[in-house]
DNA sequence: TGTACATCAGTGAACGCGCGTTCACTGATGTAC
DNA sequence: TGTACATCAGTGAACGCGCGTTCACTGATGTAC
């Protein structure tokens, strides 16, 4: 990826990916535009030929993050299928692994503090991945008696929230607050006690 | 809380209250030591005759939102005695509240990037917060059986998490993760279902 | 294959700005006598 | 009650810095003929 003589080749993404880099190192506000182009090798100015500022640059990376997301998520849940459960228990833990592996670009989407309504493509590729979950959840909360349904969208935000808040309070190496349980195991048994608390699993498993 | 000449009185806490007020309304990095003096009506060079400097600042901010935190959950716990479910739930209410009604100090405590162990005197209270949660999760887990019980600091991680996740996702006004339900309902259903996944609410009501 | 030219990606210098922090100072306050 | 003095909270000017952004430019690339 090192520049090729005057003209860079793909300065484009590689200032995304550099803005990835800095994000996941130093926090979303850590981030200058200044650091990227340095780090692609190249002047500030340059930057501009390819964002509008600042901002613009943040949201594509937040953009890109969730189109990797909404295909890992969209993944697992073909994967786990045809059971309902399966493909449910499988979203969720995409969730995590996602946030693990893509730490730069989670934070740009979650932390960045930039709306989901910035623009057109943004919006839309976030409503994506939230359809995914729903998706899940929808189906499975047709093995649930109507009478003591709940609507599916509830509790596709229910584990969206418990996903979330596994990651910012015990899967960053933030210190102090860290629990006596990987991060992995705590999502996973939480959301096992949640569906059985659906009455989706057998109390006795 | 106007300055009362040349000497102001109790620039301390005004300046802490003025921070508090820049962090909720621009975020945590958007805060200036500079400003909160400004807002403070104040030189910023006074600052430094009371804090070492700006992440000083922020973590006295941070320092009495958990010593607020700290009194409500204890309070809810006790609210709800002598039932140990009562108690457990009020504590999950209780959090919410204390991320609506004290947004500064929740996000200076939580979103701020300021660690806990920054001082002993933070790390003293934060420990005391979280105690207050396990004490209600260990009260509650002697209703479950020995052998189906998991240990008491795990299931308050999951209430945690939820809680914070609720928090950051829906009562949060960041437009575009706006979810149908109002966060208090999502919260409450939500550890009701997980409850209820622990054999502890009866699983027809 | 070679030359002229249009295109445009990146340069480099400059800008104005607000930041956190320092320093010698000064004005207000409170206390000793 | 009045004066001298120590204390110390806040001033105001200055600093060096890195930021995002602009601008006229220049060097590389690709295309037409």
């Amino acid at each position: 990826m090192a520049k090729r003589g005057y003209h860079h080749g793909n300065l484009r993404q590689a200032l995304v990916e550099a803005a990835l880099r800095l994000i996941e190192a130093r926090g979303p506000m850590g981030f200058t535009l200044t650091e990227a182009a340095k780090q692609a090798g190249v002047t500030p100015a340059a930057v501009y030929r390819h964002f509008e500022g600042r901002e613009d640059l943040i949201a594509e990376a937040a953009r890109q993050g969730y189109e990797i997301f909404t295909d890992v998520m969209q993944f697992a849940y073909e994967k786990g299928q045809p059971s309902a459960l399966a493909a449910f228990e499988a979203t969720g833990r995409a969730y995590l692994a996602f946030a693990r592996k893509y730490p730069g670009h989670y934070i740009a989407m979650f932390e960045s503090g930039i709306s989901v309504n910035r623009t057109p493509e943004l919006a839309a590729i976030a409503t994506r991945a939230r359809a995914v979950l729903e998706r899940a959840a929808e189906d499975l909360s047709q093995h649930i008696p109507p009478e003591k349904r709940p609507p599916a969208s509830m509790f596709s935000a229910h584990i969206w929230a418990m996903s979330h808040g596994v990651v910012e309070l015990f899967a960053r190496n933030s210190p102090g607050t860290q629990s006596p349980f990987p991060p992995e195991d705590l999502l996973e048994t939480g959301i096992g006690i949640y569906l059985r608390g659906l009455g989706l699993i057998p109390p006795d498993e």
